[in-house]
RNA sequence: GCGAAAGUAGCUCAGCUGGUAGAGCAUAACGUUGCCAACGUUAGGGUCGUCGGUUCAAAUCCGAUCUUUCGCUCCA
């Protein structure tokens, strides 16, 4: 077999996803948006797929997990409680110089007395900079080599440029008590929220009217207040697009706990979209704004959360092996204590090694009860639990009232897809007819996550025999097996054209159908062909489905 | 957001210093063949990412913009 060189082994797995219809550019003929990704008929195959085994080994197979499917659009207070409206949104500012953007609460802070040197890539570009700085600020910086300095800060909040040894500055402007990171410039932007969930308003009256009337009123006030008056009512009719959808699972956990009678251990599993105004989008559909979940946040009693977090991450990590052909391209990685979010004690993510490296695929976390506490603390609902079986640890009395900690692993459907596109994809040396080399491409996808499991070939198209192959392929539909007739081309393009999709088996009916009712059929992974009898193939790949 | 590279037929690409677009594969039809990317004949398909500028003339030069890839930054 030849060995896919890693680097342009996302550009094939890219340019197969388009050819054959696994995933295509959102809008593309209006010129792409920006990484939004649309699935296509095989795509939607693959995706649906991986969630419903997902759901299945989650969710049907468990006694102690339940499921729900809450609305994309929540109340916007369940923001707030969770923290994702203030975290979501870091003020960031921009040099005005280099244009680089960063966070302010993470940037390097010089104080009074200090120089404030700006450290350039190179020569050229320090000859650049200092032109840019010369035309705005009207300043002659001094440069030496890639440095360029003059610039001091005075005290808190001015700073100045000091042409010579006197110690008195030419010029003084307002300085921000920072600098950014990686040149060291003290000429930034004001700082600027990004508001990282996108929002939307409700109610079918536009904001637009009250904002316009409120400025109107106000046309004395200044930027920042008009600012604030805006916000307050946008605020109003705010709605936010879930950027995870854990949070339904913490709002709904009563809900969920008593309609169902759970008890301790149990969970509550989801799958959906989420959306996050990310900074950056990269690596195809790895990270973009719109994006699909599978998680499921599982409650426990406090101090087994160690216990429960291992159990996880164990069993989502043999649930990603088990259908990937690599088993060793898939590991877990514990967090680091300051790479923690701040409602995690513990967290692993299990990782894929990717064609840029190992990287996030999904996240198995310790919650604490971080996220019940909070939402019951805003809400005022009571979102504990009670065990008439336990003694409580502090009184010893029996029965304890306590809030669960929660056990979430997080896994990304869409970087899941991904994973096993690349995972599947293969390029073989075998034989052709005349038995020269000839290579093939085949997506050795799982059996149960292949979009099409069975193709029905009539090895041509006269003597009756595409008759019986869509008679078979009826056959297939009644027992929800997803099969597709193919009668285009000749019979080897057709195996080939399979083999690309992903596609498990192939029967072929021949002359011989006729005769004796058998029909052939062709493993996507082996090439092998064997006859079987026509009417037990529904059987025997049924049976190969469940096997697999 | 910054830096670099790229965008020409469904796909992969060619098109040299400006002169109104080509190949292979793919697709469709007919014929022949009949088990691993067959052959023959024929056909369809591109306002060269978009907008603007220079020019008698732009795929080609210039500017802006969108998108993609890679690197940096970011990833609560």
């Amino acid at each position: 077999m030849a060995e896919n060189n890693s680097s342009s082994l996302m550009e094939k797995v890219i340019s197969l996803s388009k050819q054959r219809g696994f995933v295509f550019q959102s809008s593309e003929i209006y010129g792409g948006l920006k990484s939004a990704y649309d699935y296509g008929p095989l795509g939607v195959e693959l995706k649906r797929n991986i969630m419903n085994e997902w759901w299945r080994s989650m969710v049907h197979e468990r006694e102690d997990v339940v499921g729900i499917d809450a609305s994309i659009i929540m109340h916007s207070k369940v923001w707030h409680a969770s923290g994702h409206l203030a975290g979501f949104s870091d003020p960031l500012v921009d040099c005005l110089i280099s244009k680089e953007r960063f966070r302010a609460d993470k940037a390097p802070r010089p104080q009074p007395k200090d120089e404030l040197p700006i450290e350039c890539a190179d020569k050229g570009q320090a000859k650049i900079y200092l032109e840019a700085i010369q035309k705005r600020f009207n300043i002659e910086l001094k440069r030496n080599g890639k440095t360029l300095y003059g610039m001091k800060v005075i005290d808190e909040n001015t700073m100045g440029f000091f042409p010579d040894d006197s110690g008195k500055p030419a010029e003084t402007f307002p300085y921000k008590g920072y600098v950014s990171p990686t040149f060291g410039s003290p000429f930034l932007s004001d700082e600027r929220q990004f508001n990282l969930m996108f929002r939307s308003q409700i109610g079918p009256i536009d904001v637009m009217g009250d904002i316009t009337a409120y400025v109107e009123q106000n046309k004395e006030l200044d930027g920042k207040e008009l600012r604030t008056g805006i916000e307050e009512i946008v605020k109003k009719s705010a709605v936010y697009l879930r950027p995870e959808t854990a949070q339904a699972m913490f709002v709904q956990f009563l809900n969920c706990q008593q309609s169902m009678s759970m008890k301790v251990p149990f969970g509550i599993a989801q799958m959906g979209k989420s959306f996050r105004n990310e900074v950056t989008v990269e690596h195809f559909i790895f990270r973009s704004c719109e994006f699909e979940q599978m998680e499921m946040e599982f409650f426990v009693e406090p101090g087994s959360q160690k216990e429960w977090l291992d159990y996880w991450r164990d069993r989502r990590m043999e649930w990603w092996q088990k259908l990937a052909n690599d088993p060793s391209k898939f590991r877990y990685r514990a967090h680091e204590k300051d790479e923690l979010a701040h409602y995690a004690d513990a967290c692993y993510d299990i990782e894929y090694e990717y064609p840029w490296g190992f990287d996030e695929l999904e996240g198995v976390a310790s919650r604490t009860d971080y996220d019940l506490k909070k939402h019951a603390e805003h809400s005022g609902a009571k979102l504990s639990y009670f065990d008439q079986q336990k003694q409580d640890p502090e009184t010893g009395k029996n029965g304890w009232r306590y809030t669960p900690y929660v056990i979430e692993p997080a896994a990304g459907v869409t970087r899941g897809l991904l994973v096993y596109l690349l995972d599947a994809y293969h390029e073989e040396t075998v034989p052709n007819a005349d038995g020269a080399d000839s290579s093939r491409v085949v997506m050795k996808l799982h059996p149960r996550l292949s979009p099409i499991k069975v193709a029905v070939l009539p090895l041509v198209k006269k003597e009756g025999l595409p008759d019986i192959a869509r008679e078979m392929v009826s056959g297939f539909f009644k027992a929800g097996i997803n099969a597709r007739y193919d009668e285009q081309h000749s019979i080897g393009k057709r195996y080939r054209r399979h083999d690309e999709a992903g596609t498990p088996y192939c029967l072929t009916i021949d002359g011989q159908t006729k005769e004796d009712g058998t029909v052939t059929i062709r493993d996507r992974d082996t090439m092998k062909q064997e006859r079987i009898s026509k009417d037990e193939a529904l059987q025997i790949i049924q049976k190969r489905l469940i096997e697999s």
